[in-house]
DNA sequence: GCCGATTTGTCCGTATGTATC
DNA sequence: CGATACATACGGACAAATCGG
């Protein structure tokens, strides 16, 4: 199967930046020369670019051109917009992961959870509660609820590695969108207990909610993290135009 | 001036979408009826709606539809990849804003400085520390830094209201993109003295790099936040196409 | 299980507007 | 002023996924 071609183009310029092809505030060629390059038409370059202004890589300027202003400092750290799992951002920053399960039940949501995670009440679920290190320090502790009627037969072998792998690869789930929250909230006991909080007396708490291609939120997660290896990062343009 | 034909239909249709028009989880038209409807091209429609899908507004998936996925509880925060100044999103809210200017000096950036805010060693700079009250409560605490030869004739007095207004309808500086980072830090003596932390020691912390659109780094600021009141949004979307 | 209608996704070519040099 | 560059908009073609008969 052939990849799409906007990609093909988006990963040719982003290796080309990467790699230091073009100079920090350097010109790239213009939309013109790209589709001589590329033999395609100007829209799907222009969607390849259009991706990598979002990322912050790059910045257009009607009448004079692409700039790019991807300093590798930065963008090292994380992604933004993006869905990615534990495992899988770990393993692109070059860490090595590991998961513990605390605890593994199944639950029926009372008023106050289904307030709490946006579930309707007494939803059948699966609550899990999981801590993460990475390289051998525990960073974040999750609290994952699950719909049982769609993450079916999950188990906490399954939890102990991607429970992401097991619901796209084995049971074929499309995760589709996902709405984040990123607070700071005072530590409880339990992230006391399990996490090496030291002087600090909060954590970074990030809830989400997540979709199927169904349009259904099936998973509802809370992860707090250690405040001391929290970072997160996000690149904003700012739109004249829609507002 | 008339509008952008494109940001008529994105507006229209999140207006209808915030009335409640549509049902969660119900479809909205199909692009052809949609065409029919604004009369314009099918890009156009298309084009409006992914903006509402990078807010999290609705979910599209090919052969069914695009479904309505708006919570109103949980939109109302925060924008996600948007520039705002402080007073725009307080107004947004329906806040009523007020900023103390508590120090306002020229520099010039020494190594630490430099290191710490990405502006080379010798810059020129304007240094401001600023109080935003929302409500008559002090919730952040800022830390701006200006390229003086880019925000010529800073003053106390501007600072005191929005230094972005000036910078763009004085100046006429166009700001284009900016890289932010999220972390969490311990207080300091400042952050004590001016934001009333309660039990908290230590709060949210934004950084960020401005670019105006000569590719230009101009303003680095960093942002102190007063926990219990930090909320910050995203919606995220799996791009399997991308990656 | 197949077929056709519907719907979104990708891609192309062209024309015009607007900002920069 | 003209040339170049990105921005907006149109229309058309085909692919891929979904759904109903």
């Amino acid at each position: 199967m052939p990849q799409k071609k906007y990609t093909e183009i988006y990963r040719s310029l982003k290796t080309k930046i990467e790699n230091g092809e073009y100079e920090f505030q350097e010109m790239l060629p213009s939309e013109n020369q790209l589709i001589l390059t590329y033999g395609c038409s100007r829209n799907t370059i222009r969607r390849a670019i259009s991706a990598l202004v979002i990322e912050g890589y790059v910045q257009t300027m009607q009448g004079k051109g692409v700039r790019n202003i991807f300093r590798p400092a930065l963008q090292t750290s994380f992604t933004i917009g993006g869905i990615e799992s534990f495992k899988e951002s770990a393993l692109r920053n070059h860490q090595i992961p590991k998961t513990q399960v605390l605890c593994f039940t199944e639950i029926t949501a009372d008023e106050k959870i289904a307030g709490r995670t946006g579930f309707p009440v007494d939803s059948q679920l699966y609550y899990i509660q999981r801590l993460h290190y990475l390289d051998g320090k525990a960073l974040i502790l999750n609290h994952n609820y699950f719909l049982k009627n769609i993450a079916v037969n999950l188990t906490k072998e399954i939890a102990e590695g991607s429970i992401y792998e097991y619901l796209e690869n084995e049971l074929h789930i499309s995760i589709v969108t996902s709405k984040r929250v990123m607070t700071v909230e005072k530590m409880t006991e339990i992230d006391e207990k399990y996490l090496h909080l030291g002087d600090y007396n909060c954590l970074a708490v990030v809830s989400s909610q997540t979709f199927n291609s169904d349009g259904v939120m099936f998973e509802y997660t809370q992860s707090r993290h250690r405040p001391d290896y929290f970072r997160f990062q996000d690149n904003a343009v700012r739109r004249k135009a829609m507002e």
